[in-house]
DNA sequence: GTCTATATGGTGATAGAC
DNA sequence: GTCTATCACCATATAGAC
């Protein structure tokens, strides 16, 4: 009763277990600042299980990019998967902003941490551009759409919108981690409504 | 002849030698894999200069850490310093970013890189805070100045509208150096044109 | 102030027992 | 697959000559 894990399922757990003890301490520590040593020990296991079930540091790291970017780009179709108004978006926006508020710091940190790793590796480089864009494309229907059904007229390239809309989105997270004074779980949802309305001037009769 | 320094003076420049190794260094491979032999090597001196002139690695970095605050709070204050219009203040900004785009690689991985250094070191955590807050309330006197002379309403609190330039000038950057395809020199002041001539829609004459 | 030499300790990665 | 033991290497920081 104590054991009912195929081999194939206990080895792929030892590696969850690897991979979230090390984004923990990638987190606190930095990728450079982190030794095998400590992730194993995290884990609750030592160097060995470590070296049993990656080839090197390198090869842990990698993977932990491509599992967070895999789930980032889940949620985000999820996101935006069956949505029927901008309304609604915008409330999923609000939920999905204040669950993830409770884990800015560590998030932030360490999606900084794997970038900038990312960006030192060609062969892992590609993994962040790719999460990037899709977003992007995303956001450039959503805009689009919701724009044409105010009956406003783009006052720019969609694609530039949404660069916009997306690279605020990044830059307040940035900011409020930065200096959290002031600035509340709904600031991406805020700017984003006072840019649709701004954008959308003029279409709407005033009240 | 050849020498002409006073002790003061040769000091200060093998610290500011030393620095600037450290800055090229910290940006190519990250602080923690930079090691103290390597950053004398590359301003051409041994680990005994270093020494001689930083306590340890950590003095330098931070050292660093206000030097970059420094000379960016003075570009920034030399930016809106006795300018006349909005115009000017634009063509201004084309020109200091045309000129970061040179340096943008080095410029962004030496701030991400520092960023997480003062983030782990409570001492240190201050000294980002504060420019970013200096750059807000700048940016929140210009904006809410042009807006007046465009005779608009501020579409909302101008401490939320300078959050917003600010947060998106940060964003775009990062965008940028991710995936610089399609973006020019150029972003963030179209972006920042588009988003004030959006808030002040509807106060001037159409064409 | 800058050098060389050295003390001391941590690191990634391997070998081989179980 | 996970353990312990071990290797070769590189790190920070110090001591003492010049």
């Amino acid at each position: 009763m104590a054991k009912r894990l195929t081999r194939a399922e206990s080895r792929e757990r030892t590696r969850e277990r690897l991979l979230a003890a090390a984004a923990e301490l990638f987190a606190e520590r930095g990728v450079n600042g982190t030794s095998v040593e400590q992730i194993a020990e995290r884990a609750g296991y030592t160097r060995g299980a470590f070296y049993g079930n990656f080839e090197d540091k390198h090869e842990l790291v990698v993977e932990l990019l491509a599992q967070r970017r895999a789930r980032e780009a889940e949620e985000i179709t999820a996101l935006a998967e069956g949505v029927g108004s901008f309304e609604e978006m915008l409330r999923r926006l609000r939920a999905w902003h204040v669950e993830r508020a409770r884990h800015l710091p560590e998030w932030f940190v360490l999606r900084a941490e794997l970038t900038l790793y990312a960006l030192r590796n060609p062969s892992a480089r590609p993994l962040v551009g790719a999460g990037e864009l899709e977003a992007r494309a995303l956001l450039e229907g959503g805009i689009s759409a919701e724009l044409a059904r105010r009956g406003a007229r783009p006052p720019a390239d969609p694609g530039f919108l949404a660069l916009i809309v997306h690279a605020l989105e990044d830059g307040l997270l940035r900011q409020r981690y930065l200096i959290p004074d002031g600035i509340g779980d709904d600031v991406v949802v805020d700017a984003l409504e006072l840019l649709m309305r701004s954008w959308s001037a003029g279409a709407q009769s005033p009240t």
